[in-house]
DNA sequence: GGATTAAATACAAACGTTTGTATCTTTGCG
DNA sequence: CGCAAAGATACAAACGTTTGTATTTAATCC
């Protein structure tokens, strides 16, 4: 049972490829009643247009293609549902690959999506990415390039990130008001710009409220459960009775720690988590974090792409929320108001 | 800047396409010096293959299409992710289609795929899909067709599965051991064979041990939070000192059920889940859960795709293996050994 | 050394669409 | 009625590969 084409159409209509084609594309050059007349004998006979021969001969495929370091990241995997309910309403096809944090993987996968012709690519690149050279030879100029949460600014290109300077500032005031008196950070890796802003946003919070930066109590280059816990205990060797983590299970280990110490939470050690995974409500005590909008982030960062003639290299930034529960709430709520 | 085609190394070379077509393949019809220097050639111009090109010819795709009800859940991204590597290891592109839980844009998705020529298709049905006769008449020859985790047995195709049955069974068992009474469930949605698998191994672990199946306390149609804290009620206003939940979130729910209703966990309600999500462990108290293993079953899935003439209708169950937390531990280990 | 065979490469058609140009129809107008 | 101008459709080339067949070149043997 072969499939239909557009020449199987035209044959049985008496037609030509051609004018089928043009009908089925709504081309106002085919008259409205043999329009209809093809449109129903294709229906009839299960026509569906093959891709692979469309794309060819116009030297693109409506497919888009996104890079992320982990599909099965709760962040990620909502970015990539955010993303892909608006590209397939537009008529895209959504390729996805993983780089599982590595620069050979992002490699591969940019040659990978560039080899399929797609119109563009949606990306975030790996913790291994210290430089932007590959991703800027790869998008040759049809490829439209957007990139979203870890980002070059670098690149000419459209750009969704988050506001982490603002969250990380927000959720470090939120500890001083609270009357916590040395709060550390679990800064997460230095390679990407997202964490170095939330560094900054921590640092200065800070400042503004005249306390001392002390680089014994800023840890880098960790976001799992793991190093949390072993950073958060030397955290609180050093004095800590606070931290603002950039990551939540960096967080949770941090609160292991902390338990462990027989330290209570938050009335002698607070912390604040960020991206606001689905266990933070679910915790005891419940952790307090920064909500990230990963769903928003994917939409836009598909009209990004869609958007026809966007001014090069616009940045999009969503504010991060924070979110308030046990493991930073001291004071009680009406206090604080 | 133009992409080289094969025909600019042709020229290049003084030579014709063809033959730097089958010196790029590795075809022994081309002499072993001369596949070098195309080679060479073809790395020195930056050549990399016209995908659309080559499907369209070849009459395929080497893409693979993933279609699952929500790409977010853990489970289902974890379940992708392991079918990626192994489809990429193969040189297999991946689309990937969301369902939503909906029919209609499961039918979609199918549309979607075909029409991008994929090799085949791995598939898990929607909550809302109830029969499958639109996912057998869209596959057609030579697209091949891998169901898991949800599937219909009349299709004749390879099938990756849960072995439901089992893991209730075990789960149920457990609960009994430990020396509850009144046994209830969180059965789930019927229109899915896992649920109602997973409902006989409840059903006969109960039979085993001369329990009375009693369905006023069999809840259905649900696996979410808050549908797990209303049944739960019910549950236990109906006596039930424990449940086996066929899905972890409804297990959740039904912990707070019991927490406001101030019954101690384990010692006056005992609970198992299913699905082992990430916060069981995080949880007060930790939630005993059979624990599925989704990147596993997309490694199997992509394999049993690729595998050259495997006989029709394979199924490969994958064992649920429960992982006993605080939530159920009602006798110390000791005694349970 | 010429005939026979094998090895290497060239030729050309095909995959199904799209699209610029050419051809044929119809319509409107003087 | 005849002619120009639209309007509708046909023709044909092209997109970049792949692949069966034909042709050239090199190797082998008596």
């Amino acid at each position: 049972m072969q499939k239909t084409t557009i020449t199987d159409i035209a044959k049985e209509l008496n037609l030509t490829p051609s004018t089928v084609s043009r009908a089925l594309a709504g081309s106002s050059r085919v008259k409205e009643k043999t329009r209809v007349v093809i449109e129903e004998k294709a229906r009839e006979m299960g026509y569906e247009r093959n891709l692979m021969a469309s794309n060819l001969r116009r030297g693109v495929a409506n497919a888009v293609g996104i890079i992320v370091p982990r599909i099965n990241r709760q962040f990620f995997s909502n970015v990539i549902s955010g993303a892909e309910s608006v590209l397939n309403e537009a008529g895209y096809t959504v390729l996805i690959c993983q780089t599982h944090e590595k620069l050979e993987d992002e490699k591969k996968a940019l040659s990978t999506l560039l080899r399929n012709q797609v119109a563009g690519i949606l990306i975030s690149h790996s913790i291994e990415t210290s430089e932007e050279n590959h991703i800027a030879q790869a998008v040759t100029g049809d490829v439209r390039l957007v990139q979203f949460d870890r980002v070059f600014y670098d690149l000419p290109d459209a750009k969704v990130v988050n506001d982490n300077y603002q969250g990380a500032y927000q959720a470090t005031s939120h500890l001083i008001r609270q009357g916590y008196k040395r709060i550390g950070t679990l800064a997460g890796y230095m390679t990407s710009e997202a964490y170095k802003e939330r560094l900054e946003g921590y640092k200065q919070a800070l400042r503004d409220a005249g306390m001392e930066i002390d680089d014994s109590i800023i840890f880098k280059d960790t976001i799992v459960k793991e190093t949390g816990y072993s950073q958060g205990m030397i955290a609180l060797e050093r004095g800590c009775d606070a931290l603002y983590s950039a990551g939540d299970f960096s967080a949770l280990g941090a609160v292991e720690a902390a338990k462990e110490k027989g330290l209570s939470v938050p009335e002698e050690f607070g912390i604040v988590g960020t991206a606001n995974e689905n266990f933070t409500e679910i915790m005891s005590p419940t952790l307090s974090s920064l909500e990230l909008s990963p769903n928003r982030m994917g939409r836009l960062a598909a009209e990004a792409f869609l958007r026809p003639c966007t001014e090069e290299n616009e940045i999009v930034t969503l504010k991060m929320e924070l979110k308030t529960r046990e493991s930073s709430q001291r004071l009680s709520k009406i206090n604080t108001k």
